[in-house]
DNA sequence: TATTGTTATACTCTATAACTATA
DNA sequence: TATAGTTATAGAGTATAACAATA
């Protein structure tokens, strides 16, 4: 049978490509929901735990580099960085060389939150990979890969 | 070589299983940054596309049945109903048989956006899957569906 | 002039729980 | 007692744009 030429709101559901797009954001949620779970019990919100796992063992980073590791906006991220600033988890550190840049760094109260909170993450996320062979992983992987270079 | 039997933060990020984790959720970015670009041109927030598209040719669904389908809790579901009644896009019609069930309506205009919106919306998406074969997106499929399943 | 980060505005969504009216 | 939806509360994130300090 040939393709629908025309897309129509009664056939649009029914186009090839509908079915990967539902169960890529089915099993992003049910990942982000699970993950969620994991650094809430930790107090921390996901762009929150985003910035603290990006930040563990570095020197620090800019909020351009962290805007471009997380993808939040520099206007989202200093309400981000006030509110783990208040937590005491990261300080702000005016840079040497350039100054209209700010480094933001773990306090040691921070590194503490990451060296537990980050391992324990991963082995909770591990567990559901049990059943999963290192070439499946891998065929998964390059798969989604190169889904998210077609957008 | 045998797998790490204990999670540091130092090793975390080099479980095999992580690059799956990132791609997963920067291929849905990917796509979701897409999509969310396609329908606020209609100027439709994420949640509110989400659920004209899940009315678009039905006769209706109670608060329940929505919340089902998009995975938004009552409580929030309220505001975006009431957001977009606001806009006269849908309403609220009092069930005959349960006095407790509100039913949600697209109006003529809702309808008119569903109609025009819905299949833009896929023809834009559709796009972006020119270069993927059949035999690819049912492969994506199950392995997204596999992906889905072990959370 | 361009860039870094801050501030302001105005929404939108989220989680949670108490509440109402029905069943 | 249980369910459907509303309301209240308190945050938190988003987009956008104007702004100050610096390069």
């Amino acid at each position: 049978m040939a393709p629908d030429k025309t897309i129509t709101a009664e056939n649009a559901a029914r186009q090839d490509f509908m079915p990967v797009l539902r169960e890529l954001a089915r099993a992003y949620q049910a990942f982000a929901a699970y993950d969620a779970a994991g650094y809430r019990e930790a107090g921390l919100t996901g762009p929150q735990a985003d910035v603290i796992f990006t930040l563990g063992n570095t020197a620090g980073m800019t909020f351009k580099e962290i805007g471009e590791k997380t993808l939040i906006t520099k206007g989202t991220l200093t309400g981000v960085i006030d509110r783990l600033e208040h937590k005491a988890l990261v300080r702000r550190v005016a840079a040497e060389d350039d100054r209209r840049c700010t480094r933001v760094v773990l306090t040691p109260k921070g590194e503490r939150v990451f060296e537990r909170e980050f391992p324990r993450q991963i082995a909770y996320l591990k567990k559901r990979f049990d059943g999963l062979t290192k070439t499946e992983l891998k065929e998964a992987e390059q798969m989604l890969r190169r889904l998210r270079g077609i957008f």
